[in-house]
DNA sequence: CTGAAAGCGCTAACAA
DNA sequence: TTGTTAGCGCTTTCAG
């Protein structure tokens, strides 16, 4: 192992210089950095990990974490587990993650949660967020609580001062979703699944399952409008089109609103009814699973079975159907690692100066059976 | 965070002293013992990650890693890759990693092995290797080269000695393949998948793809003695008779013996002349692929399709099988976590003393289509 | 049984 | 432009 201590006495130079020259801070005498640089590659020189990070603590380095309490959101439960999982990890490295959760549907959540951001924000150095537009959510809601100072601080929250009293804006990693319009923070990674390519294969699997002749139901639990399953069904729609010329998607059922959630189910149904030849169903985003049983009994009442496509594995009760081929498959997209991956890369950013390349660290997508389940 | 000097300051006792009480090596008076104890856990103290590591430079811990020339192994290229990748980032920590690989069906390679072998093994502090009985491996091939000095050679080679002067086993962790039998060395850990499991998922596939009625024939690409696929083939029944009631197995093909290999897929053909109804595959390791498109052609004159279930993903053949759907599924077992995480736990056990529990690390078993390729 | 001290590799503040 | 130095947290050796 080469170090810089190693470089410095061949080159007859400090440590300091050394590390100025392989850092790029600070200027230094044209030929002792052309000395330094042959130097060390020709010594083979590497950074040691372990000497960054130790020094790394003087940073004292504090991470926020913005995600939704599980409590509605239960696809977000293992992603928030893995990230505190990874939170203790870093602990080990002097590194400090402060969680901010909320919940969607609880106006006191979301009260809570804007105090501790109005109270942790300023000495935290870097953001984890799920691509939603967080600030425009939180902009509204201080329009809505007319909290005028809540809504004056909001833009500070991602922005710190360089050694010039520049503001800039602190680096923020995404997972789930990567949301690119809101481009007013500076937003260094993306951890998360391509959606189309998630559609495509629950298209691939389909067909496989319904012997190249699927007619299909498409089930969406939200308007139309969210980029996840919108962007599943233009993959499956492209696959289909594409490589399987003997399927055919027979209807689309979604909520226009908010209240026509309970109801899909229903309409689901009639579609059933109204297309008696449908022997697949994709469901393009996590929701009420029971939808699943009572298609199938459905299907059974017609003496077929019906293939049942998913997405994620968000509780028990959705595992259960999978073991009872209720639910044929579902397509998995790593919750684990983009709670995990998304702080890791963000402390290598602030720590090293790491700065991932990609910048969307694609999570796999998995497809799970019932066999799959212990 | 608060660290070791903080919990000797306290305790109005030196750094030392509380590392020895932390780590239980030498005798310290039972008050200091139990005051320090206490204090570190209400300080909620937490061992730096960056400091042991750093610290672990001195060690100049060296890891061997034995495995496969990828050349007549291609399962074992993406682990080797993910071994060399993971051993350029242990570099960093200032840990050297040497690979000792060897072709079984090439004389020469096995003789270099050996030489590098003799050469390297005794300041290497641990090692890596591909579960198999090598060292029996390695004692036949050194009788049959009349080798005396390095028959006598292997017994040492996986040992070292304590401080008194006894020999001990250097600790070893296993990838891919769990021989327990092989008790010979200090095995910490297993890195691979549940065979059975697969097998179990194998069978679910087919059932899904057959609509519950598939009529199976195996294949497999040895003398049926190999543990990764009568474990696979044993899974594949169990799961059939608990759960998939309408599905039989019709014929079961293996080479009784190497020269036969090249005539599995001529007997697997006969048995699908044989069995007519059979509309399900199951290659229960990697071979030659080339009797997937035999017998998808073989069925497609029958105006049926095939139903074609394998492991692993092997090489560009093989993948445009399975965009081609001439293969249905394989069924993987991330092989890169297999090179990497061996590598990892070796070096924690051996840099930290920390010893992996559960010993057996499970991979995923991920199930792939020609969707999920690109 | 305990303390003192050096050192692992790198960084950053300060001095020259 | 460069060198010096202290320090990040932990381990280990050497004295006492």
């Amino acid at each position: 192992m080469v170090s810089i201590k190693d470089i410095a006495e061949k080159a007859g130079v400090s440590r300091g210089t050394v590390d100025r020259v392989l850092h790029g801070r600070g200027r230094v005498a044209p030929d002792t950095q052309k000395l330094i640089l042959s130097l060390a590659e020709e010594m083979g020189y590497e950074p040691s990990a372990a000497g960054m990070a130790l020094a790394a603590h003087k940073k004292k380095i504090r991470l926020g974490f913005i995600g939704f309490a599980a409590v509605n959101a239960p696809f977000f439960y293992p992603v928030l587990e893995a990230a505190k999982k990874k939170a203790k990890e870093l602990e080990q490295y002097g590194v400090e993650v402060v969680f901010f959760t909320f919940d969607l549907d609880n106006r006191d959540t979301l009260k809570l949660f804007v105090q501790k951001l109005l109270k942790e924000w300023p000495d935290i150095q870097g953001w984890t967020v799920p691509g939603l537009d967080v600030l425009g959510m939180l902009k509204y809601f201080a329009d809505a609580s007319h909290d005028e100072a809540f809504g004056k601080k909001i833009d500070e929250i991602i922005q710190s001062r360089d050694a010039s009293g520049n503001t800039i804006s602190k680096p923020v990693v995404y997972y789930n979703i990567d949301e690119e319009s809101t481009s007013y923070w500076n937003r260094i990674g993306f951890v998360g699944c391509d959606y189309e390519h998630s559609g495509r294969i629950a298209c691939g699997l389909a067909s496989k399952v319904t012997g190249g002749q699927g007619k299909v139901l498409i089930v969406t639990y939200d308007d139309g409008s969210v980029a996840s399953s919108t962007l599943r069904i233009k993959g499956f729609r492209e696959e289909m089109e594409l490589r399987h010329p003997g399927m055919e998607i027979r209807g689309y059922v979604f909520a226009p609103d908010l209240q026509a959630l309970i109801d899909v189910a229903d309409m689901a149904e009639k579609e059933m009814d109204r297309h008696p030849d449908i022997n697949a169903v994709y469901i393009a985003n996590p929701g009420n699973y029971s939808i699943c049983e009572r298609l199938q009994k459905k299907a059974s009442e017609r003496g077929q079975r019906l293939c049942v496509i998913t997405n994620d594995l968000v509780d028990e009760r959705q595992k259960q159907m999978l073991r009872d081929e209720v639910i044929t498959a579902t397509i998995c997209q790593e919750p684990e690692r983009q709670g995990a991956r998304s702080l890791q890369i963000l402390y290598e950013a602030i720590a090293f100066g790491n700065y991932p390349e990609p910048a969307w660290e694609k999570t796999k997508l998995e497809i799970l059976i019932g066999e799959s389940l212990l």
